[in-house]
RNA sequence: GCCGGAGUAGCUCAGUCGGUAGAGCAACUGAUUCGUAAUCAGUAGGUCGUGUGUUCGAUUCACAUCUCCGGCACCA
């Protein structure tokens, strides 16, 4: 007689197991039609699951997060049936519900092409049209392996194989296809309404580069045909704010073949990344840094003694020249320690900290380029904190505290924290990883930080934080870093003399607040969209004049406002006024002031927002005085 | 690096089932001196990514190669 408790707090007595679709149809019809799987004591099962004991119950709909996740799994299954159906010799292996989605991996001895995924797509049509019953069986590990090698299914068969031998497995048979498969799953396959194969790519069996290439299929599915379209549309936009394309439409950097990996910048784009490379100077210069400049070329020699030379050699450009073969470095902080061991120094210089902006080269599979994201030439806002054992704690937290200040003035309210531990490769002992991990750790605890662990992921010298954010796509990248290394500066022979008067080595803060300039343009070009805030903008104001003999007036006020800092672009063509507004709207140009007649006899300008506001005359000292002020507020709201 | 797709004018793209290519915008020239998102007319512009092969003939077919795009693996 089990009793079932609903998330009202209601409660149903049955005389019999009752199974979750059963209650869903004494609460009602409309319920019984929703219902895609139910929560059973915190347990997502199907709606055929029996229930046969005293148990809380949710009714799982489309409405629900869980709902959505069974959809997609469910249409994963549907792609590998239509798939066997179409195929008979492809092998099925994993197909997993990722975000906004899902794929599925198979074996098969071609590529499928993109007028593959119209036919596979059109038969997952048919198969929702059939209708079939989803059902569960269980088998046991050892019967499950020969179900599945009798099939031919060699993949499934290694999978289960990996299963410890007395766990019992589940199956899901809808029609003539059967998968391996936890579950839950929608009652039906004509529960699926809204799904598209979005791509197809290789992948690496087991996710390892030693093992043969599968072929996934990328899939979405949502509820209905609305939120699938919605979703399309919203992938559409956010393709807009791709920085590849922006960055093209205000002209801001390229590439090209005989460089790949390497930025051309133009001079808007460096404009660009000169206004972030002075605003870091002063935030650095008032944390107490001091910027210094190592060489490019280094004799492979202090890379073998860092341990760079072993662990990443491949990935090292290399120059020779006479007898002597220099990398072109891929980091800057063994020069760093060149510096801290030039003189002898005491615990109380303590801690010393030099930042650098590095230009460095990393030898970047090809595979991996993309747009400011991932180059092979890059310039790094570096930075190296020599310190005590003790200090570690206050330096992390200060720097966590100037990452934020600089990430807000930037425009970012969002970043995700990983802790990246020790990896496989690695040097220094247990105990150093442990105190180093538990200190990065400690840190973000301290400032009440959200974070993520990604074992193993770490620097092969310390394990570090990383601050990162997603693109316009939703791909997360890296930015900011710290990292704490305790092995380095013993490594290269660095030491300061301690309050005992022996020599000890420092320990050693790897940081970057930005990571590389590159990447970090990148993600601000998506995040504004390419509309910069004033201070950002690499032109801040466009003048244009109505006709020729205002060419003077335009010129004078030009330099007035270049004389006070502000990046000016003058518009003396013999073009229509409404012409010249257009072409700096879309150039993005956040203030357009207009020179007529009017402005002229009242020596006022006339003054209008990219957003198409128009502000009016006003004399030109109070424009200085407004854009200056708005500068200087780094684009933080007006209102406080 | 691996799997797949793509590369035609400065940009966005059309086209050629093998007979050396076309539009819009931009550029240039001329006219227009104009008040808040495109003034009009004309001109010029391409060894169809690169190389090799097949062919009477290749931008088109084949092979190789480079780069880009989407994934995978990698990411100090």
């Amino acid at each position: 007689m089990p009793v079932v408790t609903l998330p009202d707090g209601s409660q149903r007595e049955y005389p019999a197991a009752v199974s979750v679709a059963e209650v869903a149809a004494s609460i009602g019809a409309g319920l019984a039609k929703a219902a895609l799987a139910g929560r059973v004591n915190d347990r997502v099962v199907d709606t055929s699951y029996l229930i046969n004991e005293d148990a809380a119950l949710a009714i799982i709909t489309d409405k629900d997060p869980e709902g959505l996740e069974v959809i997609r799994h469910s249409t994963a299954h549907l792609l590998a049936q239509a798939v066997k159906r179409l195929y008979p010799t492809a092998q099925v292996t994993i197909g997993p519900v990722i975000e906004q989605g899902f794929y599925y991996d198979f074996a098969f001895g071609r590529s499928f092409t993109p007028e593959d995924l119209i036919e596979i797509e059109a038969e997952m049509t048919r198969i929702v049209a059939e209708n079939y019953p989803v059902s569960r069986e269980e088998l046991s590990r050892d019967e499950a392996i020969a179900f599945f090698r009798n099939l031919g299914e060699e993949y499934k068969a290694k999978i289960i194989e990996d299963i410890p031998a007395n766990e019992t497995l589940s199956l899901y048979r809808q029609g003539e296809f059967v998968d391996l498969c936890r579950g839950p799953h929608v009652p039906h396959t004509g529960r699926l309404k809204a799904f598209k194969l979005t791509k197809v790519a290789g992948a690496y069996w087991r996710g390892d580069s030693k093992n043969e290439m599968l072929q996934r299929i990328y899939g979405t599915a949502w509820p209905d045909k609305k939120a699938l379209d919605a979703y399309l549309e919203r992938i559409a936009e956010a393709e807009k704010r791709d920085h590849r394309l922006l960055a093209k439409r205000l002209d801001l950097y390229h590439i090209q073949p005989e460089a790949p990996g390497e930025i051309f910048w133009h001079p808007k784009g460096w404009r660009l990344v000169n206004v972030l490379r002075e605003y870091l100077r002063n935030v650095q210069q008032d944390a107490g840094y001091e910027e210094i400049n190592t060489p490019l070329l280094v004799d492979e020699v202090l890379w073998q003694q860092s341990g760079h030379k072993a662990k990443f050699g491949n990935e090292m450009f290399s120059v020779s020249s006479e007898n002597h073969t220099y990398l072109i470095k891929p980091m800057s902080c063994p020069c760093h320690i060149q510096i801290f061991k030039d003189q002898l120094r005491s615990y109380r210089d303590l801690p010393i900290r030099y930042a650098e902006f590095g230009h460095c080269h990393r030898s970047e599979p090809s595979g991996t380029l993309h747009g400011l994201m991932r180059v092979r030439g890059f310039v790094q806002d570096d930075g190296h904190i020599f310190c005590t054992e003790e200090q570690i704690q206050e330096e992390v937290l200060g720097f966590i505290d100037q990452l934020h200040r600089v990430y807000r003035d930037l425009g970012f309210t969002h970043l995700n924290y990983k802790l990246s531990t020790r990896p496989e490769n690695r040097v220094g002992s247990e105990e150093v990883w442990d105190k180093a991990e538990q200190a990065l750790a400690a840190a973000l605890d301290a400032r009440g930080l959200n974070w993520q662990l990604q074992p193993g992921e770490g620097a092969f010298y310390g394990p570090k934080i990383e601050f990162s954010m997603p693109d316009c796509l939703g791909r997360e990248w890296q930015c900011g870093t710290i990292q704490v290394d305790f092995s380095m500066p013993e490594r290269l022979g660095a030491y300061y003399i301690s309050e005992q008067g022996d020599k000890k080595p420092p320990v050693m803060l790897h940081r970057a607040i930005l990571g590389t300039f590159e990447r970090f343009l990148g993600i601000l070009i998506e995040q504004h969209a390419g509309k910069f805030p004033l201070w950002l903008a690499p032109t801040q104001v466009a003048v244009m004049t109505i006709a020729s003999r205002h060419d003077e007036y335009a010129h004078n006020l030009t330099k007035s406002m270049k004389n006070k800092g502000l990046r000016v672009n003058l518009d003396l063509r013999n073009e229509k006024i409404g012409f010249k507004i257009r072409e700096h709207t879309l150039q993005y140009v956040p203030y357009l002031v207009v020179i007529g007649d009017k402005e002229l006899e009242q020596g006022t300008v006339s003054v209008r927002t990219l957003a198409g506001k128009e502000l009016g005359s006003l004399p030109l000292d109070q424009l200085i005085e407004q854009l200056v002020a708005e500068v200087n507020r780094k684009g933080h709201d007006l209102e406080d």
